[in-house]
DNA sequence: ACCATCAATCGACAAACGTCAATATAGGTT
DNA sequence: AACCTATATTGACGTTTGTCGATTGATGGT
């Protein structure tokens, strides 16, 4: 970024409250929501979201037109940020939904958005 | 995706509901999160909602460490999805929260999560 | 032991993204 | 009209992302 980008005049604004939220924090809240960022990912959390009993990898794959490597690409990210857990059951994997992390969610949501 | 890599068992879940979002709709959403991925994004929205007062451009450049270009990269972005509102004041482009927009906003996310 | 099946990882590729420097556009001032 | 300033747009770039096919790990059954 140049410094000649900069605008010179002082007073368009009275004055402006300085951004409350530091980088790091911002970084954190992006990981979360670029979790959710992609429709697949948001289907499927939705789809464990709705049921009361985790479900399996091959049930997930089960209703989506792409392939099992993809899906359990999406479930690692959204396991990243905690919004789904995994439990081993012989050689299914169970997904389900985080409900602590996810019912946090829309209040960090309003944090951002002072609402 | 090839067939394939679908399970063939069937039984491993008594049984799933299936998605209530359909990809569409899970678009619509994702545009919004996807607004919101991006760090900067972030506390550029976050600076507008903590001032009452329409901010200009120039008062959020000097908040960032990137050009003025970049930084009107990211405010079209979050225009496109309704999350702020421009407003021209002679040479200057005033940007402020859209409160309603943005009031909404959890509670999509209640939506996606069912809670 | 061997085999079959579920799920995770790897390597590759195209598309999308964040950033910049340069330029264009719009509006005010002289 | 000519100029100046604020903002948007363009074109280029390196990086990240979503997807795939192929492979590897893990677990259970025969």
């Amino acid at each position: 970024m140049a410094a000649n980008t900069k605008c010179t005049t002082s007073g368009c604004c009275p004055e402006v409250n300085s951004p409350k939220l530091t980088q790091p924090r911002a970084e954190e809240y992006a990981c979360c929501f670029k979790a959710l960022a992609d429709p697949i990912r948001i289907r499927i959390l939705n789809l464990l979201a709705t049921n009361d009993q985790p479900v399996c990898v091959c049930d997930i794959v089960k209703h989506f037109p792409i392939g099992q490597p993809t899906i359990s690409h999406h479930l690692k990210i959204l396991r990243g940020c905690r919004f789904v857990l995994a439990e081993r059951r012989g050689t299914f994997m169970y997904y389900r939904v985080n409900r602590k992390c996810v019912a946090g969610f829309p209040q960090a949501a309003r944090l951002i958005m002072n609402v």
